[in-house]
RNA sequence: GCGAGUGUCGCCAAGCGGUUAAGGCCCCGGAUUGUGGUUCCGGUAUUCGUGGGUUCGAUCCCCAUCACUCGCCCCA
C-alpha cells in the first residue's frame, strides 16, 4: 500500500468541514479589512528565502525542501513571507498607494520531525502590510489577527509582544549583551555558542534550562531589562502598545521573546495557546522594515503575521455543519434525476437514493443522511405529476406538486 | 539530529506460549418490495506492521527493520 508521506496528511470528513469554517471567516475578516488576497508560487528560487529567511536560521539551514531542476535551485516554500515581497518587488507595487495589504493561505513544507502541532506539510494562513513606518500598521495588523480569531471562536489566547529596536540599537544591543554574557559562554549549550557568533539575539529563547539559569544571572538580566532600544522605537513601541490599551486587546511584554527568523526588528509578537500541547504558538509575526530592500527592492518598511492553520483546527470545537435538505426516495432513477437537479439548483443541498431499492431503504438512508426532509417520488406521485414531501422531525407529510412546494417556501 | 511509547479488520479493541484470533461500532444482505434510526437473523481478519531468531508450537518471548504517536530542538 502506499501511504501519504510521513509529516503530511489528507484532509477529509468532518475535518474539511472545519477548514471551510475557517477559510470563509478568513474571507470575511481580511476582505472587510480591506486586505487583497495573493496567491504565490508554491516553489521558488533558494536563493529567496537563503536571503530573505535568513541563512543563520534552522529553517534554511536544515528544513528546506530543496532541489535542482535545469541546473536551477528549487525550494519549495517553507514560509511564504519572502514569497509576497518577490512579487511586491517584482510587480512594482512600490507605486502603489500604501498601505499596500495582502492576506495568503497555503501549503508550507519544512522538513522536521512530525509531532503535536508540527507537520512538514502545513498550512499558513498569512497577512503583510507594506509601506507604512507607524506602529499605526502594527496595531491593525494585530487587531486583525485578534478579530479573526474571536470571529472562528477561539478565547484563552495570550498575545505577547516585544520590540526588538531597530538596526542601530539592536547592534548596540547585541554587543553589549555579548559582552555580558563572554565570560559565562563555554557554559552555554552548544546551539547557544553558535547562536552567540550568528544571532546572539536568540540565545534569550533558547529553552535549555540551563541556559536559562545563566540568563538569569544579575549582570545579564540587567544587559536584558535596561532600555537599550533607542528613543524612536521606544515611541514606536510605546504608541503600538497606547493603541492596543485604546483597542482593549490585552497582552504581556515579553522581553525574551526574539522570532526566529532573521528579518524582524522594532515589533514582534505571539499569540499562544495553553491547550496545545508544546507547539503553542498559533499565530507568530512582526515588522521587518529592511526585508523589500534586502531582496532587491527599494526600502519599505512592512509587517505582517503568519498562523499555523493544523493548529488552529485543533483548537475549534463547535461550528456549524451545514445539513443536507433533501433527500429523494425513488424508483425512477430518471425522475430522481431530474428532480435532483431541479432542487439543486433552487439553491437546496440535496442527496438521492441510488440504489433505490425499496421504500423502507430509502427513509433508511433518509434519516442516516441527516436531511430535514424526504421527497418521495413512488409511482404514485409520478403518474399526479406530484412529490411526497416528508418532514423528517416533524414526521409530517403531504402530497402536492412541485409548484406548490416552491410556493410555499418562497 | 537526539530521546520515549505504540503497532491485532475501515474504527475501537480482547487474547500475552498451545488446536477454528473474542466482542463492540460502521458497512452489507435478509425478516420488511409505499414509510423510519429500534429489534432479530446472517455476512465481512487463512491472520496479528515487516523480516529473521528462540521453541515441538508463536499475536504473545528475543533481535532487526518500517510506520505512527509524543517529547527535545525549532517554529506557525
Amino acid at each position: 500500500m502506499i501511504t501519504a508521506q510521513k509529516g503530511t496528511k489528507d484532509i477529509y470528513g468532518e475535518e474539511i468541514n472545519k477548514w471551510h469554517f475557517v477559510e470563509n471567516a478568513m474571507r470575511k475578516i481580511f476582505e472587510k479589512a480591506n486586505y487583497q488576497e495573493l496567491r504565490t508560487p508554491i516553489f521558488e528560487a533558494t536563493e529567496l528565502f537563503a536571503r530573505g529567511v535568513g541563512d543563520s536560521t534552522d529553517i534554511v539551514n536544515k528544513e528546506m525542501y530543496t532541489f535542482e531542476q535545469k541546473g536551477r535551485s528549487l525550494t519549495l516554500r517553507p514560509e511564504n513571507t519572502a514569497g509576497v515581497v518577490r512579487a511586491y518587488i517584482e510587480h512594482g507595487m512600490h507605486r502603489l498607494s500604501p498601505p499596500v495589504k495582502f492576506y495568503y493561505t497555503g501549503p508550507m513544507f519544512r522538513y522536521e520531525r512530525p509531532q503535536a502541532g508540527r507537520q512538514r506539510q502545513f498550512h499558513q494562513l498569512g497577512v503583510e502590510v507594506f509601506g507604512i513606518d507607524a506602529p499605526s500598521a502594527d496595531a491593525e495588523v494585530i487587531a486583525t489577527a485578534i478579530t479573526f480569531l474571536n470571529e472562528i471562536g477561539l478565547k484563552d489566547l495570550e498575545l505577547e509582544i516585544n520590540s526588538l529596536g531597530c538596526e542601530k540599537c539592536r547592534s548596540n544591543f547585541r554587543e553589549k549583551l555579548k559582552a555580558a554574557i563572554l565570560p559565562r559562554l563555554d557554559k552555554f549549550c552548544d546551539d547557544c555558542k553558535m547562536r552567540y557568533e550568528k544571532n546572539p539575539l536568540r540565545m534569550l529563547d533558547c529553552k535549555n534550562l540551563e541556559c536559562q539559569s545563566y540568563l538569569a544571572e544579575e549582570s545579564i538580566q540587567n544587559v536584558i531589562k535596561s532600555e537599550f532600544i533607542c528613543t524612536e522605537c521606544q515611541e514606536h513601541f510605546e504608541k503600538l502598545k497606547s493603541y492596543l490599551d485604546e483597542l482593549n486587546i490585552k497582552y504581556n511584554v515579553n522581553k525574551l521573546l526574539v522570532r526566529g527568523l532573521d528579518y524582524y526588528n522594532r515589533t514582534v509578537f505571539e499569540i499562544k495557546s495553553n491547550s496545545l500541547g508544546s507547539q503553542n504558538a498559533v499565530c507568530g509575526g512582526g515588522r521587518y522594515d529592511s526585508l523589500v530592500e534586502t531582496l532587491g527592492g527599494i526600502k519599505t518598511p512592512a509587517v505582517g503575521w503568519a498562523m499555523g492553520m493544523e493548529r488552529l483546527m485543533a483548537l475549534i470545537s463547535d461550528f456549524k455543519v451545514s445539513r443536507l435538505d433533501a433527500y429523494i426516495i425513488s424508483q425512477s432513477t430518471k425522475e430522481t434525476l431530474k428532480l435532483a437537479q431541479i432542487l439543486r439548483q433552487k439553491g437546496y443541498k440535496t442527496e438521492f437514493d441510488m440504489q433505490g431499492k425499496n421504500f423502507s431503504k430509502g427513509f433508511e438512508k433518509a434519516l442516516k443522511s441527516g436531511a430535514k426532509y424526504a421527497i418521495i417520488l413512488g409511482e404514485d406521485e409520478i403518474s399526479q405529476n406530484k412529490i411526497t414531501i416528508k418532514n423528517l422531525d416533524t414526521k409530517e407529510q403531504q402530497t402536492i406538486t412541485l409548484e406548490e412546494l416552491f410556493n410555499k417556501i418562497e
